[in-house]
DNA sequence: CCAAACTCTCCTGCTTCCGGGAGATGTAGC
DNA sequence: GCTACATCTCCCGGAAGCAGGAGAGTTTGG
């Protein structure tokens, strides 16, 4: 008697995507997936597809893309493209992201060191509040 | 006629520390740095020391160290202590975050070049968003 | 004494991604 | 019908670091 028995009930949806229930309703609310429908009481009602699309969005933060970046990407596969291009040049800016990031990182670790060691070897002035970070050159 | 004519005002705080004037009241309001009174009509008044710990914040901050972080280090350079161990360990610490969080980057970058250098040698499947992303491994 | 410039407090917003309730219903099993 | 549990819609907060603006009062030079 379960014509739509494949319809699952958010909380369904919470616990085989493994994403709180709180989490659905933003994305919903983000746009990010859609509820097929809602019970007359008003409980929303997900196909089972849903599931896919959250491990998409799930694996797609996982590479490091904001949901605004998902979003575009969903868009662009619900009218029916290939998002691939996009998805790809999404790829690209980010991969120049991390590596500028890195390169900040790199000299950062790198200033914290100098620092270090530096203050190793350098006499402690009386007005400074912290010597190891006044020296700092830039 | 000016004997306490070394006092500054927020105004001339702002532009000697190139810092905007709303951020000097709010790290006053966090209790970063504090103004030495007040006129009777409520302008702040500040001692020219203030100069000196505004810069030793924007140097800290631009080694990667937080409000907090600052913070922390300030309330024991207020309490006579040079603070420079402590120091010392934040940066170790952060060193650390900063190794880690480059490690993650690294993979990251991998993971996307990888995806992109599969997908041109992978057949796209039907059900997929964009497949991409759904051949990623983790 | 007046105008211009300065400063005050208080409130909202921005960005990202939700988490934690409150208070009210809905649903399912017995 | 009752009970336990699930879900609903709001609304607030938080972390970081401020920015913008309203509306009112202060200071200074001439």
């Amino acid at each position: 008697m379960q014509t739509k028995a494949e319809l699952l009930r958010i909380g369904q949806v919470s616990s085989q995507s493994q994403l709180p229930v709180k989490t659905i309703r933003f994305y919903e609310e983000r746009g990010l997936i859609q509820a097929a429908k809602r019970t007359s009481g008003g409980f929303r009602l997900f196909e089972p597809s849903v599931l896919t699309r959250l491990s998409f969005i799930k694996r797609s933060q996982a590479l490091g893309l904001s949901l605004n970046d998902i979003q575009d990407i969903l868009n662009i596969a619900d009218d029916g493209e290939r998002p691939c291009k996009r998805v790809r040049h999404k790829f690209q800016d980010k991969i120049v992201e991390i590596e500028n990031r890195i390169e900040e990182l790199e000299k950062l670790k790198t200033q914290l060191r100098t620092l270090m060691a530096e203050a190793d070897e350098t006499e402690t002035l009386e007005a400074e509040i912290c010597p190891l970070i006044e020296h700092a050159q830039d």
